[in-house]
DNA sequence: TAGATTGTTAATCGATTAACAATC
DNA sequence: TAGATTGTTAATCGATTAACAATC
């Protein structure tokens, strides 16, 4: 078994494999939950329809979690991951949108994930400007600096409209926020050296899905016929 | 200027391709919004922050769209790949899980996107059946064969729980569904060659938020000392 | 110990980029 | 026409898979 975390530390793990955490995150959970104890590659292979040395490969980015002859601790391997991927602490979260997908979002991360604390959302419309939603004050987006500046704060969702999106992402940068989950349905224009963003496009994975039902109809006239 | 239309019905077109037409799409919405009537790979390599190389390429699965020496004609390139996608048609859509993020996606679907029409939601808790969400009736879940038996739907939206997730998958496909887009955070178990799937898996996505901003904080930390 | 399964190297595969002849 | 830019082939790069010695 073999431990190097100098590795973990450096900053050449693949995008791919990085994207691939969550999911064996979310197996191993599932295994931990069902009271199974260990799993190897091989198993883990079956059950996730990847091959088995692709899980190997993809783990040793981050070290050696396994023993020969036996495979892979559950409990340890489900552990070794939430550390990776920074699960083990708390962040504090604040959403700029409180429209339907903002609300939804302030619930869905705060009731589901632990590890997530919305603290505060914003909004354009002064209408919702000292509401309460799902037990969080909303409050006018233009009190963001002076928020920030008093609230440490460790990411933003951005549930607003592509128009103005920027700006309000330069309003963020600028006051110290460092991880933006941007549901704006454009690419933001920032430095990827100050702060990291994650989109969420749903729009582009509708729009996926639409394309593949049309293969799938064209694949069934073609045998059809 | 070469038109293979063969190659748009076969179905060899790599999925890194196919995931990268929405936001060409994208940026030529924006392109056509703001009068530009023509450009380049190079100019739009520029815009996207990808190769012009790789744009050539793209497009190229799907037929010869450009000019030698001109470039590319933008609203001819915008439709072209609007049908590609699909988006010429219109899609009925259901949603299952009238909670918060289903009313979220109901209401953006409905609103947001043409091409899309919310006809029904469906959730389990009786008291939200006979309500309306967005214009749109909510149903009890139990009614879905008899909903489908009489009305003909395109895509269906799965924003529920994952316990019982799979299920109602099945009971989708079994009347007649093609394509489900999936906000559960797990692998539906479905047969790929009735159905397409679209995961949008807004954990995964959050934790690889996470892990970036741990990334980032490491490496300040690291030419900070 | 013998069997099982890892960690890791080597081979393969696929995707991206570079280059350029074709051509508008 | 000359210049610009495509479509496409060839070269490179990176990611996935296969294989197997190491080892629990």
């Amino acid at each position: 078994m073999r431990q190097v975390y100098e590795i973990m530390s450096s900053n050449t793990v693949p995008s791919a494999v990085i994207r691939r955490m969550p999911r064996y995150y979310r197996y191993l959970g599932d295994l931990l939950s069902r009271g199974i104890t260990r799993i190897s590659s091989a198993d883990l292979s079956r059950r996730m329809n990847v091959t088995a040395s692709q899980i190997r490969q993809d783990l040793n980015h981050f070290g050696g979690f396994g023993q020969q002859g036996y495979g892979y601790h559950v409990e340890t391997l489900y552990n070794e991951i939430g550390h990776i991927l920074g699960l083990d602490q708390e962040y504090r979260v604040i959403i700029i949108g409180a429209g339907n997908l903002g609300q939804a979002v302030a619930k869905y991360t705060n009731f589901n994930k632990r590890g997530y604390k919305v603290m505060a959302l914003f909004d354009s419309d002064p209408a919702l400007a000292g509401t309460i939603v799902g037990g969080n004050p909303v409050y006018h987006v233009d009190t963001l600096p002076e928020y920030l500046s008093e609230h440490p704060t460790d990411i933003a969702v951005l549930s607003i409209p592509k128009v103005g999106a920027n700006e309000v992402a330069e309003v963020l940068i600028d006051n110290g926020i460092q991880a933006i989950w941007n549901f704006a349905s454009l690419d933001l224009q920032i430095d990827p050296g100050k702060v990291v963003v994650e989109n969420v496009h749903l729009s582009d994975s509708l729009r996926v899905l639409t394309y593949r039902l049309k293969q799938l109809r064209e694949a069934e006239k073609g045998t059809a016929e």
